[in-house]
DNA sequence: TACTGGATTCACT
DNA sequence: GTGAATCCAGTAA
């Protein structure tokens, strides 16, 4: 693609839950591999969130914007967050992706020809894209970057508050693209 | 040093 | 719908 925008450094300078929501439509690439956000979740400071207690892993929540969080999760997922609001606890969960270039490269990866899994899960679409922990911590536009793509019209934005996880709270929320194929649920 | 459970996914039934 | 896979960060000792 030509004419590619990137998100400046500021657009992470909000509150967690708007860049959630702002996040939506933009395009995320990686070693040449990319895919569209249809899916993201806001976490701060509540009980279900790593931020929540700041420690080692989860300071880099505090501590930046703009930063790629990825942590590992139930010994065999990635999960790339991207961190919010500097002086803020907050960092957006990329749940899913609509996948753009590199699709045989993410059904190699991902050992299925079944798009419709590549990329719909916040751990599949980590192993699609070959993210690991190596990019925690790197500032957004560096290996992984974000780039303006699509506008979602606002009526096709869906929000709802986080279920399944015990400790959710009404700070904690989960946007989607409506209707798309590759939103996780 | 040892223990515990998780911001998930997949293969079953 | 249910349970297994699998390892590391956090916590307690």
């Amino acid at each position: 693609m030509e004419n590619k925008k990137p998100l400046s450094q500021d657009f992470f300078k909000a509150d967690v839950v708007e860049v959630a929501q702002k996040l939506l439509g933009k395009l995320i690439e990686f070693n040449g591999v990319s895919g569209m956000i249809v899916e993201t979740e806001a976490y701060r400071d509540d009980p279900a969130s790593h931020g929540h207690k700041i420690t080692k892993r989860s300071e880099i929540m505090l501590r930046t914007h703009g930063h790629v969080y990825v942590y590992f999760i139930y010994g065999m997922y990635h999960c790339l967050n991207f961190t919010t609001n500097e002086g803020e606890v907050g960092a957006v969960l990329i749940r899913a992706l609509e996948p753009i270039e590199g699709i045989e490269e993410m059904k190699a990866r991902r050992n299925t020809q079944t798009t419709k899994n590549l990329t719909s899960g916040p751990g599949k679409l980590c192993q699609a894209l070959g993210i690991t922990k190596k990019q925690n911590d790197q500032i957004i536009g560096g290996e992984i970057q974000v780039y303006e793509y699509q506008e979602i019209p606002k009526p096709h934005i869906i929000l709802t508050p986080r279920i399944g996880i015990t400790k959710a709270t009404d700070l904690h929320w989960r946007f989607y693209v409506k209707d798309n194929p590759y939103v996780s649920r």
